[in-house]
RNA sequence: GCCCGGAUGGCGGAACUGGUAUACGCGCACGACUUAAAAUCGUGUCUCGCAAGGGAUGUGGGUUCGAUUCCCACUCCGGGCACCA
């Protein structure tokens, strides 16, 4: 009989209807099966409809699920619409319908598209964010929050998208641009609803390492959440004004600046302080409460006020130049020291991060340093690196001796070289290198050890390059361990002869002239030389690395690690900061969920605390978005919304007065922070959730998305999680067991899939000329997944083509017994490698190798005339996750009266897995000569004479030496020949 | 600048725990089938060399009997963060 052609539209459709009667991917709630929950980010129901680069996250969930219910789960695979949005929004507008219109257009094409992909989503549970019976539960989840003063709300400066026309949350704005239009935001002044999302950040933080995600997730989370451990240390003030100095806080403390620093241990090197044009003390400084406290208030106030108008593209520019203002009349004094220094504001420091104020320790700060330059304030080293000579290290038994020396390097501008010394005593080329005695300054001493040891007098001071640094190395020449601090100085060479010098001197070394390419670590004895060529490249900097502390008192010699704990404790208390700012919830558009909260005068005076925000009692939700002509955004910064006063004006809730509806929706990550948790229960009208179900159903088990969702989606799905955990709503504290990243599909060429540029790849055409399953195949198989790959029309005729052969299987299965096919049973230690193989990749989602595992398999079946039944069956079963219609009609004829896919999940025998024969391969000295082939159980000693007797490999050790054998089992015999 | 990835034929990529580098697919070449083409099937396809052999996994070093794999330094590409004290 010969059979018919590969028709994969005819199949494809006629299983999609099959599937969708029988229900063969319903999910069924308590089921004595153990339970699996896999989940996908749902769409964004854009009027474009999907793209390829939509379907590789699908596909790839799609055969895990299907696994999953081979291997005998009860699977929940959900799927639903993220409807709220902008797009929609814009789309309605322009078109002139109704965004709810649009949506259910734009649902129904997605929904085509899905189905036409052969998706074993449960379609019976579909959610929509935007159908009032579900935003009836995130409005409810809001009002949760703020009864527990989660939800606030604050005037702020927020970030403004003037095309958009909207505010933005911190995590939307990219390089201080819109993150959907590119436009550069505006900083405006608003009352935002914001999410104290901050008071999770330890949490949300801490609780990573409970979850299976994949490792550049946590670490990007964990990034931008920002923790950084430090300590809090107050400089108290001085006034010029004495009267000031008297005045005490509420409890009796004197005037102070907090700051935050990681690290303390620099403390002693403090020179000034920098507060942020926002500073609550800069406020206040300036207000006519205070005047006369500053001497130069005027010129503070221009400046603050000048920072502030900036926006935060100006503000942020890499390579801008620092800028400040001192305010006179004030100084700190450093508790470490006792030192009064200056205190400036400027717009380097940033208001919302720690205290807004930092302690600047210019030797150790670049930032500090910089400024310290511009404005000449004193830079203070107190950490010196420390170098340990591995050449020379210290020797045991020795006495250590520390000393203060210089390292004197001498340009001459006439020989173009650097004056060197070499040693008669000791293998070492030096600089000039000599002791500081008593209070004698660097610089001094250089001179006059360079005097004494070359002769030369006539110096021009350069620089100095860096000092102190500790270096520890033993100085054989007077017999001792040396702990050095050493300051490098650069002197130019000028005119005359050198004085003549001791021959005490003359004995000890010789001078030489170095190029600049002879000055490295390697050739110069100096441990501190990678330091030293840093500087004199790229001239004096800041040290912001580790070390030795010295000038700081008590603590003077201690390792910088070791005193940052200390100083903190003993000056100030050591306190944690988080980089994550509270969320801004606020959105001025029309497609939103509505924030359900009213204002009311009357309860305003009678409850100042409340500032007159009553929220909408429970029973009344769903606040729900009225029916309106009009929803074109203003430029007022206000939603649409406020322009509907029939909607607007209401009754207050609690005194029955006049009130009015807030009139901002929320933002569309809204509803998408708790939808994982509607799918387990999607008609509910009680409860966000059946709490049986959730028991039954959540957490999620595996959750794949996009990684430009780690910090947006995922946390605040995280932080929402969290808040419902502990209100006793959710059962586990965090959401998502296990979380993966698919790489991007890009279009081909390797840019960004983008309708502007005109690149997209719609599956359904793709579908249309080669199939669905065509489709999936390909998709799992041009890449690796956790990696991005462009996108390429040529290479889908490889699964197609694949498929194809598949399909030609049928006709040569041979339904009698099977047979080994007289090959020593190759071809069943493959289809149990195969089986082994797909199992264990489709776990890592190294779908790539999976298929071509399959194609391997596939290729030895072409070469056999006939295909025992069995085999052919096992070789369905593997393929019906990745292409199930054709694995299904397959399945099908080869007499099937049930699904492959409710079938199950073959099993490999390690036993089958070894081949009956295999090929070593013989190597001599790490070079391939030859192999033989040889019994899975040779020993070690048979192998290495067997290698050695290969005819190939006997011309390569006749007559040599044998040093060594290796027997690697199974694998390889290497020998080596002298 | 910091943090994460990555770099292998003409192309997408494979290689277990350090053990035959280039699986699988695309493309290309040749052959079969065909009046012809497409499709399909078969053979070949890293590179230099007539060969024996040699050289190749971004670059330069190291460890090892043996390195795409481990270590050190660097270059380039992608992504994230970025004046976070």
């Amino acid at each position: 009989m010969k059979p018919k052609p590969y028709d994969h539209k005819k199949i494809e459709k006629k299983w999609q209807k099959e599937w969708d009667k029988k229900k063969i991917y319903k999910a069924a709630d308590f089921s004595k099966k153990p339970k699996f929950y896999s989940l996908i980010e749902f769409p964004f129901p854009s009027g474009d409809g999907m793209h390829t680069g939509h379907l590789r996250s699908n596909t790839a969930m799609d055969i895990i699920s299907r696994k999953r219910r081979m291997e005998d789960y009860n699977v929940l695979y959900p799927i639903g619409w993220d409807a709220f949005g902008l797009p929609t929004e814009n789309y309605a507008i322009k078109t002139g319908q109704h965004p709810k219109a649009v949506t259910k257009k734009n649902t129904d094409n997605f929904r085509r598209q899905l189905k036409a992909a052969g998706f074993s989503f449960d379609w019976s549970r579909e959610i929509n964010t935007s159908d009032p019976e579900y935003y009836r539960w995130t409005q409810w989840i809001f009002l949760q929050m703020y009864k527990k003063g989660l939800a606030y709300k604050k005037k702020m400066v927020i970030n403004w998208c003037p095309k958009d026309k909207i505010g933005l949350a911190n995590e939307e704005v990219i390089d201080g641009k819109c993150e959907r239009c590119g436009t550069p935001v505006e900083k405006r002044e608003k009352e935002q609803w914001m999410l104290a999302i901050t008071k999770y950040a330890d949490r949300l933080d801490k609780d990573l390492d409970t979850v299976d995600f994949q490792e550049r997730i946590k670490i990007q989370q964990r990034n931008w959440i920002g923790k950084s451990e430090g300590a809090e240390i107050s400089f108290e003030l001085k006034f010029a004004n004495a009267k000031l100095n008297e005045n005490r806080g509420p409890r009796g403390e004197k005037a102070h600046i907090k700051v935050f620093t990681t690290r303390a241990d620099t403390l002693f090197g403090v020179t000034y302080i920098v507060l942020a044009p926002e500073h609550l003390w800069v406020t206040l400084a300036l207000d006519e409460n205070h005047k006369g406290v500053l001497a130069n208030a005027d010129e503070v106030k221009k400046y603050a006020t000048e920072a502030k108008k900036k926006d935060e593209i100006e503000r942020t520019s890499a390579d801008k130049t620092k800028t400040g203002v001192e305010l006179k009349g004030v100084k700190a004094i450093n508790p470490a020291t006792g030192e009064e220094i200056p205190i400036f504001v400027a717009d380097y420091v940033l208001a919302n991060y720690g205290t807004g104020a930092v302690m600047a320790v210019p030797a150790h700060d670049e930032r500090d340093f910089e400024f310290a330059k511009k404005y000449n304030l004193p830079i203070k080293p107190v950490i010196a690196p420390l170098r340990v000579d591995h050449r020379n290290p210290h020797v045991a038994g020795k006495k250590i001796v520390f000393r203060k020396g210089i390292l004197g390097i001498i340009w001459d501008p006439k020989r173009k070289k650097y004056l060197g010394l070499r040693w008669k005593t000791q293998p070492w080329t030096t600089f000039v290198v000599g002791g500081i005695e008593g209070d004698e300054d660097p610089i001094e001493a250089a001179r006059r050890e360079i005097m004494e040891e070359t002769g030369y007098s006539n110096l021009t001071y350069k620089k100095s390059i860096i000092g102190p640094v500790q270096s520890e190395f033993f100085a054989a020449h007077k017999d001792v361990n040396r702990v050095a601090h050493t300051w490098t100085i650069l002197f130019e060479l000028g005119e005359g002869e050198p004085a003549p010098i001791t021959d005490e001197e003359k004995a000890k070394h010789e001078i030489i002239w170095l190029d600049e390419k002879d000055i490295t670590p390697e050739r110069m004895a100096h441990a501190e030389m990678d330091l030293i060529l840093d500087r004199m490249k790229y001239g004096e900097k800041a040290y912001p690395g580790e070390g030795v502390l010295v000038g700081s008192g008590a603590f003077s010699g201690q390792e910088s690690q070791n005193t940052k704990k200390k100083i903190a404790e003993k000056y100030g208390k050591i306190v944690t900061t988080y980089k994550l700012r509270d969320w801004i919830f606020s959105r001025q558009r029309y497609w939103g969920e509505p924030i359900p909260m009213v204002h009311c005068e009357n309860c305003a005076k009678n409850n100042p605390e409340t500032n007159g925000w009553v929220p909408v009692p429970e029973k009344d939700l769903p606040v729900k978005l009225p029916n309106v002509k009009n929803y074109v955004p203003t430029d007022s910064g206000e939603s649409p919304l406020a322009a509907i006063t029939k909607w607007v004006n209401t009754k207050c809730p609690v005194c029955k007065g006049k009130a009015k509806r807030e009139t901002d929706t929320m933002p569309n990550w809204a509803g998408s922070s708790w939808y994982y948790l509607r799918y387990t229960d999607p008609k509910n009208k009680k409860a966000l959730a059946d709490p049986k179900k959730l028991d039954y159903w959540t957490p999620v088990d595996w959750y794949n998305g996009g990684m430009e969702h780690t910090t947006l989606h995922l946390l605040y799905s995280r932080f929402w999680h969290k808040f419902l955990f502990d209100q006793g709503l959710v059962p586990t504290s965090e959401p998502y067991r296990k979380r993966t990243s698919h790489g991007l599909i890009l279009a081909e060429g390797g840019v960004k899939m983008s309708k502007s540029i005109g690149n997209v790849v719609n599956p359904d055409s793709i579908i249309e000329a080669y199939g669905a399953d065509t489709l999936r195949l390909y998709e799992m198989f041009m890449g690796p997944f956790d990696q991005p790959v462009a996108w390429s029309t040529d290479g889908i005729v490889g699964p197609r083509r694949f498929l194809e052969r598949v399909w030609k299987l049928q006709e040569k299965i041979d339904t009698t017994p099977p047979n080994l096919g007289g090959d020593g049973g190759g071809i069943e230690s493959l289809i149990h490698q195969t089986i082994k193989k797909v199992s264990e990749d489709i776990e890592a989602m190294q779908f790539n190798t999976a298929v071509s595992s399959l194609m391997i398999l596939l290729n030895a079946f072409d070469k056999k005339e006939k295909i025992a039944k069995s085999y052919a069956e096992h070789f369905l079963q593997l393929l019906a996750p990745f292409a199930p219609h054709i694995a299904e009609e397959l399945w099908k004829n080869l007499g099937h009266s049930t699904s492959v896919h409710l079938a199950s999940w073959p099993a490999f025998n390690p036993a089958k897995l070894q081949k009956q024969e295999l090929t070593i391969v013989v190597q001599v000295n790490g070079k391939m000569r030859g192999e033989f082939r040889a019994d899975p159980e040779i020993t070690q000693e048979t192998a290495i004479h067997m290698a050695k007797s290969v005819p190939e490999v006997v011309k390569w050790i006749e007559n040599k030496e044998v040093k060594k054998e290796i027997y690697v089992k199974g694998r390889l015999v290497n020998i080596v020949v002298v």
